[in-house]
DNA sequence: TTACTTGCAAATCATTTGCGGTTTG
DNA sequence: CAAACCGCAAATGATTTGCAAGTAA
């Protein structure tokens, strides 16, 4: 269960997400605000078109281009990642850190997403780019694939 | 370099591709050849416009949407795959099989994409999958990373 | 005040599709 | 000949952008 976030009230706590715009010096408009909260009490992983619903419960006025331009804005200011689970749209997550780095595994029969770490999985890579004699800067991993039904 | 093929003449010797189209039992028109050629040539992982570029040296009457709907065939025939390199478009790469499986270095200041293979990463995948209750059908992974000037 | 933001609608971009005419098997 | 294909142009669907009005600092 996420954490309770008033979304709309102005004298609310900050949320995560709030803060880091606040530290990249963004100029703190209604939208962002509540775009902000919005994707803080998002467990998932929203497309442009979810955002647009959740934000539009609490403010129909706010615009799809809002959306779009927010997260644009967002993923430069490494506020949030931009990831692509292979139907045609993008959706978004919190970036939460190195700490917090994890990757995607697709239940291709549901569309469920489950999120994994693994850390010989980061050394391995890290370890293949350098072989390959570059340094890594990003990089995508997603597995696709069915719930085991019996183990043979 | 490439191993010579003519893309034009019916009578040359079938590409792998071709052999392919044929063991599916697709019909085989010119437009289909033509593509089937030019795919079985490339060494890099052209997008639509790009096989739209060459297919219309050899052939100009064929169009961009019969490139996309051949694509959309040989995907689903298992005769090539759909790469997604994190720019807006599709690429495509004809598919050699479990043999030569492999996976993607992108350099982020060129654009420059080498392909790598590392068996300690396709072991770990599966059994990441399996430890999360899942048979793996599919995955993506893309390193992007910049060449190493000096090493630390 | 003044530069940064936003909503709206129109514009892009990549990809898909309806249709009438054309081929392949 | 019938089913499958094809080119063309119009349709989609996701995302972006120009512009005039609104707003945070």
């Amino acid at each position: 269960m996420a954490v309770q976030i008033p979304v709309k009230d102005t004298d609310a706590v900050e949320t995560r997400i709030e803060d880091l715009c606040a530290k990249r010096g963004l100029r703190m408009t209604e939208p962002r605000r509540v775009i902000a909260r919005v994707l803080s009490a998002a467990e998932d992983h929203p497309d442009a078109e979810a955002l647009y619903d959740r934000v539009k419960e609490v403010d129909p006025t706010i615009s799809m281009a809002t959306i779009y331009r927010t997260m644009k804005l967002f993923e430069e200011m490494d506020i949030v990642s931009k990831r692509d689970f292979g139907d045609g749209r993008a959706r978004y997550e919190p970036q939460s850190g190195p700490e917090d780095h994890h990757h995607h595994m697709i239940d291709v029969e549901t569309g469920e997403v489950l999120e994994f770490y693994n850390q010989e999985l980061e050394d391995l890579k890290k370890r293949i780019a350098r072989d390959l004699g570059f340094d890594l800067v990003d990089h995508h991993l997603e597995l696709f694939g069915t719930r085991r039904k019996k183990q043979h």
